[in-house]
DNA sequence: CAACCCGATCGAAGCGGTTCGACGACGAGC
DNA sequence: GCTCGTCGTCGAACCGCTTCGATCGGGTTG
């Protein structure tokens, strides 16, 4: 009762060595069924777990993993959790935990939870184009896996959404239906001005399209607020009256952006055709349905477990190459339609 | 280069015994300044940081807390957020980590993380009345502390910001305007089905003042979405006319509230006062300015640290008392008014 | 039938710190 | 001048688990 039970005690309790003890636990040698049994049911008698920090000192594991979460502002809290979560529940899988860092440390919290072997790898989000963490992430003797691309992603391993991809997408969709004027509202100022990846990204890829497809399009960036929101639809409306659609890659706002067209007496999708880029929770939950471009948020966290896992225990083929990007998912819903001829 | 520094080629370096380089980083027992200078600088030169799995063997504590976020359907996860990045933060201060525990593994990750001595302490958020895993809880062997106040919370530690109160000083700040019929817009159904505490002790609180205070007032619980918010406010302008004021707890309709009495023709504070529960941020962001309590959730979650680091470090003189409950602060901005005569 | 091999298990040496008792030197007290 | 108490430091014994080489009993093989 007293304390917890060791492996010592297991082993005397089933009439085994403690070695005998490990590698039925750890499966890294051939155990009879037999013995394996009446090992297992005396750990469970016991009700023994095994000491984490002795487990990490010995093996040189600790099973745990660090994710680091800026956490800036006007990124998205919600979506932001999602990949918490999903990088939490992909770690339990692996049979890690999730040690949880945040900016106000700094770069410093990697090196110290690296340093002292705390963590096994490292899982980094919201990644800029010239991030300070980089450099000191490539110094670590830990494997790491960042979740956006920055600009020089040399001998780092990257994932993310393909947001060029996703502006695209969401343009081709427009053309195809026939819209000729269109315009992107985007993330806040301060995300461009950051050289955050994604929202440059997707603006990219929104207006290469439109090139390609010989489409007007404009990007707006625009604050998070239903104020922002309604600066903006504003401005659209007087510089743009030939405007037929809008694309909004900024999750607070599309809700304030519908309003404002509403107030301004445009109907969607009669009038105006909008395509969102938010988690289609939120594209389902307004009227009419948006069609979305959803984030997955939950399999892009699980994808950089699996990934900072694979070079864990697989150093040697270390993929190495460029960055993983999923493809996005346009999902037609009821927002978008043909313009008026 | 190779490998790590470790503890003994620090004390090599310095020309003095492990265990002195030990005591130089603790503090436990007096070093000689001169000594002291030697041994830090050493451990600056090579770098050293100790490992973390061998500290936690030696030394029985991992400097590890655990938060459980169960992250349940209808809480406001921006405050959520709000109260982790707090906990991180304060832990720090104690020279902790925080290792992240979610609702999918349930109570086995409790048992997991404490019985292996991953952590030295828990923190757990969003407890419900019949919490099932206080009596898990009670039965570790290591300290906690509860954010939220359970039932029965015998034994156990909690922190909380004071609901009743909170719900009170609502409805005396209304009452003391001279307001007669008051309404408060609750949580979603499912909220109080789960009989979260918050939810329904801000209710009480807010009922019981009014009783007091000879007023109307009546508990409407609001899906958490506009769509819910317009469906509440057409309910009460119908079946209560009379009404002057509401009180709105829960963040993400605040403004579909605003917008849905505004859209019948009711004018904030002239013809309806307004005090919502909500971050200060929220509140500041919207027009008028609204008269709100905040829910302190930076505080909060410090004070959650600062506890749990008292049970770890001073176990003898355990506060085993009532639960610590924050008192509201309420804020008079632009949403409250006297009621027409 | 001896030499071998193989599967199953054991024993002991770490892994890298912390901590406790011991010890030497030195100043104070009588 | 001798004892005693302190201060600063050292040495060694753990902390609990993993892992590697060794061992042992049998079944194969030539």
């Amino acid at each position: 009762m007293s304390g917890l039970a060791k492996i010592d005690d297991v082993a005397r309790h089933a009439g085994v060595a403690p070695s005998t003890v490990s590698y039925v636990l750890s499966g890294k040698r051939a155990i009879s069924e037999e013995t394996r049994q009446r090992v297992l049911k005396s750990i469970q008698v016991l009700g023994y777990q095994p000491h984490a920090g002795a487990r990490a000192l010995a093996s040189n594991r600790s099973n745990v993993l660090a994710l680091f979460v800026p956490l800036r502002t006007g990124m998205h809290v919600p979506v932001i959790m999602q990949f918490a979560i999903s990088v939490v529940t992909a770690a339990r899988q692996f049979e890690h935990d999730v040690l949880l860092l945040t900016a106000d440390e700094g770069v410093k919290g990697l090196e110290r939870v690296a340093g002292t072997s705390l963590v096994d790898a490292l899982i980094v989000m919201d990644v800029e184009l010239h991030d300070p963490r980089l450099p000191v992430l490539r110094a670590l003797k830990r494997p790491s896996v960042l979740i956006g691309v920055p600009d020089d992603a040399e001998g780092l391993h990257c994932i993310d959404l393909d947001f060029a991809a996703a502006g695209a997408a969401c343009l081709d969709h427009l053309a195809d239906l026939g819209h000729r004027r269109v315009a992107l509202i985007g993330s806040p100022p301060e995300v461009y001005e950051r050289e955050t990846g994604f929202a440059t990204r997707l603006s990219t890829g929104f207006t290469d399209a439109a090139a390609r497809r010989s489409v007007a399009a404009t990007t707006h960036p625009c604050e998070a607020t239903p104020v922002g929101a309604k600066t903006v639809v504003a401005q659209l409306l007087d510089e743009h009256p030939d405007l037929t659609a809008v694309v909004v890659h900024n999750e607070p706002v599309v809700e304030p952006v519908l309003r404002s067209f509403a107030e301004a007496g445009r109907e969607v999708p009669a009038d105006l055709s909008v395509v969102a880029v938010c988690p289609d929770e939120l594209a389902v939950r307004v009227t009419p349905g948006l069609t979305s471009v959803a984030i997955p948020a939950e399999e892009i966290g699980r994808m950089a477990v699996q990934a900072v896992m694979g070079l864990l225990n697989h150093p040697e083929n270390d993929p190495n190459g460029a960055p993983t990007l999923v493809q996005p998912q346009l999902t037609v819903r009821d927002s978008t339609a043909k313009p008026r001829p």
